[in-house]
DNA sequence: CTGAAAGCGCTTACAG
DNA sequence: CTGAAAGCGCTTACAG
């Protein structure tokens, strides 16, 4: 069917290595040469077969992207991780194998020790991150976004969850609000051990009694009806609170809906203030104040990672655990109370 | 590093070929030997090399996936078909390989003519899809989502645009509605080949006019502000208008929030009726009236016949085009006028 | 029921 | 500057 190297050769009037040579430029060849062997390589539509080179080489300019979709996830959100890893991996040459398999550890397991990727991307990563053991053994790198407690070893990039409650509460406190709520990821995300989701609330809660506010966090909903419910709940257990944080994309996403129908006013009646990133917050018009959470430069930086720990091992040197800095954008969704 | 299956036969004290056919089951092993290899295959953690299988085999058990993330599009919208393919791929033994490509044609190439997949489904099909020329000289089968005029050879799933306009239309009419706006996909969809666009719009049109409807079509748009803009702007023109007809994710994941805001309220004021899944619905909370897109339905009737006829080519005789049928979901946002 | 061997299409020392 | 040959790790006729 497909042309062969050897055809190439034939056509060209070479030997095979020496196509082999002209295509990865790891050897010198004759200006005339090459050029003859690029004219058989057009005329015959050679491309060299992905197995075969992957035989040789033990390499498959492939990457391995592993997530779940949660039924208690938003969606939308992941895809802002998936979207910067695809473009990077492709940018430095890798194609990207999604596993989106429930048998998680066995996924990792069978694509990696049958050499189907040269890294891995870890989307979804839980505290106790049961695909890490398969991956202790696999011979391939991998990289995590998120932290598990049993990362170690293994390069980790994740925001920085508790810097952003900080920097949250302390601009909620330096504009005078005492009372807050605290809207959180869904309780299975806890259950899971997604640990943003308590690291965002741990933070939240103890630079909040520093300085002697009221901080009540909830659990929010992915769905509806239970993300207005929660809200209900949430604002009628604080009825003084003069200020929301939101840290559940759904909720987030549903809340300016929710904020009209019941005729709350923002800033005037109640401040806001999220963690979402900038394209969520474009697709979705969200008119709030946040924490930028940054999925792009997150993608971008473990995916570089990887690859550099992939083609120069020696250079990557001992694993990293980066948490990016968090930044507040303004959006006028909070004013000064008291 | 890893083992071969010449480590297994060595610990078995069998062939390599008694062990190749031990995971094929393609000849009859004794008893004995089955358990020995299956002790070695477990004792040293042997997973067959996928490089040297597909080139054995010519196959490789993966499908590739080719979709673009256009800035006017609505990635929520998009991601309803990843999954479904994703998930029906796995159950049937294929991993699924991401293409993102901006690079469309050389992307299909490249990867079809090495020998990475098995198999291709296309999203985002446009009316002259630029993808199907290299889908012609390659070996692999095909099957798009969605529609394109130069798809002849090629198998295609999508929903019937038409018919679901006029089921619209119909409903509407039934209630007594003479005056509709149309919010259509943004501009640059139609300008894109995106058929589902005007194949919609073509229908609503046509049907409305039989009926002697007053029926106004506006480009909607992809993000805010245009999105408020253009239904401002739509309303504004068709003052007397008694329902609204959305297909276009964005601003139907939008307009809960816009009525909201503008005090219209849904079906007293204004009749509306979209085109989004039940998920899409679940997941943005919109209580309209709306044809089911049935991105599951797609996604998994398309892999699954490409599937067929990659393993049965035979059995999945001539190139199918299916419209699949939509359905009305009534949520109770459409009323009786007049 | 099992084995020895050829072959899939590349890459890369080894030789010249 | 170029070629002949071994080897990557599988599968599968061919033989027994």
């Amino acid at each position: 069917m497909a042309a062969t190297i050897g055809d190439v050769a034939r056509v060209a009037g070479v030997s095979r290595s020496t196509v082999s040579y002209a295509l990865s430029g790891k050897r010198a060849i004759s200006e005339e040469t090459r050029t003859r062997i690029q004219e058989a390589i057009e005329q015959l539509g050679f491309t060299p077969n992905a197995g075969a080179r992957a035989l040789a080489t033990s390499q498959t300019n492939v990457l391995g992207l592993y997530l779940q979709f949660e039924e208690d996830e938003f969606a939308p959100a992941m895809l802002q991780y998936v979207l910067p890893v695809s473009t990077t991996a492709r940018d430095h040459g890798y194609d990207l194998l999604m596993v989106t398999d429930p048998d998680l550890v066995n996924a990792v397991r069978r694509t990696t020790s049958s050499a189907m990727v040269d890294g891995v991307v870890l989307l979804d990563v839980t505290y106790d991150d049961v695909r890490l053991e398969p991956l202790r053994g696999a011979t391939q790198p991998a990289v995590l976004i998120g932290y598990a407690r049993n990362g170690e070893g293994f390069d980790s990039f994740d925001l920085d969850f508790g810097e952003a409650a900080r920097l949250i509460v302390d601009h909620l406190a330096a504009l005078g609000h005492r009372d807050i709520v605290l809207i959180t990821p869904p309780r299975q995300v806890y259950d899971r051990g997604g640990s943003y989701a308590w690291r965002f609330r741990d933070a939240a809660v103890e630079r909040a009694a520093r300085y002697g506010m009221r901080l009540a966090p909830h659990y929010g909903e992915s769905r509806q009806p239970g993300i207005v419910d929660e809200l209900d709940a949430a604002l009628a257990a604080s009825p003084d609170a003069t200020a929301i944080v939101v840290h559940n994309d759904a909720t987030i996403a549903a809340l300016p809906s929710y904020l009209d129908k019941r005729g709350i006013r923002c800033p005037d009646d109640l401040s806001v203030i999220g963690v979402f990133s900038q394209d969520f917050a474009q697709a979705f018009s969200l008119p709030f104040t946040a924490v930028e959470t940054s999925p792009d430069a997150l993608g971008q930086e473990a995916v570089r990672r990887l690859i550099l720990r992939i083609t120069a091992p020696e250079q990557a040197g001992a694993p990293v655990v980066r948490f990016i800095e968090p930044a507040l954008v303004d959006r006028g969704s909070t004013r000064a109370v008291g």
